[in-house]
DNA sequence: CATGAATGAGCATTCATTCAT
DNA sequence: TATGAATGAATGCTCATTCAT
């Protein structure tokens, strides 16, 4: 019985230990979307839960693990926003399509994490980084499996699937990066402000158009 | 031969004085790809140049005169080799490959004046800076007038010249952004280490057919 | 008993925080009166009370604060003691001359809090302070209360109070800071060292003598 | 003859010497009307001039120096006015109060000047200027005498000249000073904005009244 | 578990001053 | 005589982090 009432306590602790973890992550993701990446700090952080600064060091070693954090639980999100979107229809063209549509949204709906993690600023942190970084790695993989399946079907002709990747990513990260440079509202008045639905349907047409009509490798180099 | 002595005086002290600007603006560009654009302050400036945070206000107002100066470098620079390349083939289609292919060879030899300029950590600055980036535009342009070549040849099928041209300079931005963060050597080892030149061109051919092959918009919403 | 300890620990956190938020108010009146205001920085208060910069950003917000905490304090302080003086005697010219000594005791006792409120060197200070500062607002109506008493009883001639206020306060303003000046040794030996008690009571003498003999504007212009 | 010439070119030397030092001065002086004492930097100076910054320490040791051949300026001209104004009646009181009014007006035309000298915050200044400040003196000297005057013709009664006259002096720097503060307009609002030259004449009036019906001691004590 | 208090390191910028030329 | 170049020291302020309690 002693025991028993030890583990309810035990367990007790541990959730709460959870929910406040949970908190943490949280309101770090508001912060990020609602004040930018660059205004983020631990003790905003702390505010924001009402907590002590010190106390997000029990939860977090330091500001870098926090942020990583931060990181895993956006890819997850995508990952499972992708996934759902590829799933979405038999036609293995429209599948992929929808995936990378998918993409660039969750791009345009959390453009901080999304800069956080593809952005060119986070070239240093990813180098401290070494664990491989299984989520992103499985979204990558959710892409390839679409374009095999395009490959498969004969709608895109045969070609080393990672290549025919990669390029595909890289032409979406582009589109996915200016859309999120245009929410930000720079470069006001430089460009003629084209309506950004139509500018990235049209960017996937071009990629969608581009992957069925052109020859892409069929080893590596 | 007084006046001679005195104007070598005068005219090493120019060159003498050039050379430390320089020195400054290459140990800045330096600083922004190794650190990142957010860890960039003066005194780390001052540091690597060796010589102390006051110097370098001898030679730029401040930190913003200073990145403007890097940005202007960068895009003159940008808009002679891609301006040289398109004009380097009667070929239209041809000629926008080799600009296209000159704007990424650019961002990859000089990746923190590209990612100043076009990298999502500038988001800020840019909105600061009110006039409207000249060079940029004329860059820009650049692009349109190949796109048009195309179309007016016949090779690729008419639609909207600044909806073609956005949607392309975003995938070939994608591309360049790509590459330059593979340069930087992160993501070690997360993907494949593909060969950069045939990742390269396999999303010019992505792209071109994309355009060859894809009907886009021929008015703006 | 754990709670008595408890509060003892609190209470004992309370006191010490206050302690040494009185140290930082002392040792900036300190700096103040030795080295000059505009000599005043955060980082010298630092050092005086052997603490770091940042630990002075704990106790107040920002410089301004600060300073405008120790212009409350002298205020608070100077309402009191002059207003006792006033009180301490029905005789409306003497409670006037005792009020205007302990002003001028004010100042002597704490000159760098009577110089921050009212020496030269504030100007600038005050213009951003928008507040109207009821204190001194306060102890300028115990001046003004003290010369109408004056009128009021006939003893000196009836003219506008304002006026009569404001002329008066410059003068035992002049008293006051010269007095101040003198503490602080400056001028050695540039005048002859007159007694610091004579001079203000032959000061005081002028003064009444001048507000008794002498009929000062009605109205204003 | 060789004597002569080289005479004339140390001549010409020597005075255009004096001539930029003056236009230091000057420029100076400017800069402190202007902009005010504490934004007043060499570099300033040596903007205005148009020279270099380095060149004004070979007219003068530092910024101390110079700031104290500017207050020598002032009180020259300081000690020229006030002395005409004091013999521009044969009536002695007459003289005094055109002294005195003239001894505040000086402050109110030269508000920086005056502060430099008179002010409160130039007290650490003060104590390493060993020099007696002979034309300080010469100032005070001509108030003594004109309080001598008034005693000897009997329109004020005797007593100790140095007494009455440092009575009459701080009196009247606190006229001028407060006067000074509101011209820089700060405390807007604070107080009722009285009309300046009412005030001014009024505080006049109160320190002559004064001097005419007080006995001030006749001894120092 | 949580935190109040404290701090070292950092930031952009300005200034008086020096010194070789 | 004059100066261009350089700098050490200073400014107010913020932040991630530590640690005794």
């Amino acid at each position: 019985m002693t025991i028993d009432l030890r583990m309810g306590v035990l367990e007790r602790r541990a959730r709460e230990k959870e929910a406040l973890r949970t908190r943490i992550l949280d309101a770090t993701s508001k912060l990020i979307i609602e004040e930018g990446f660059e205004n983020l700090s631990i003790r905003r952080i702390a505010e924001r839960i009402e907590y002590s600064p010190a106390t997000i060091y029990l939860y977090f070693k330091d500001k870098a693990e926090l942020i990583a954090a931060i990181c895993e639980e956006a890819f997850s999100e995508m990952l499972e926003t992708i996934g759902q979107a590829c799933e979405s229809t038999p036609d293995p063209v429209e599948g992929l399509r929808r995936g990378l549509r998918a993409y660039i949204d969750f791009g345009i709906r959390h453009p901080s994490h999304y800069l956080i993690v593809f952005g060119t600023s986070s070239l240093v942190d990813h180098q401290n980084t070494s664990e491989p970084n299984d989520l992103g790695m499985q979204t990558y993989g959710l892409l390839k499996r679409g374009i095999q399946a395009c490959i498969d079907s004969g709608t895109i002709p045969p070609s080393d699937v990672e290549i025919a990747s990669r390029v595909t990513w890289m032409a979406i990260h582009g589109i996915t990066s200016m859309a999120i440079m245009e929410i930000a509202e720079s470069c006001p008045g430089k460009f003629a402000p084209l309506d950004r639905e139509q500018l990235i349907e049209s960017g996937l047409d071009l990629v969608i158009a581009g992957l069925r009509n052109c020859t892409l490798p069929s080893t590596v180099r």
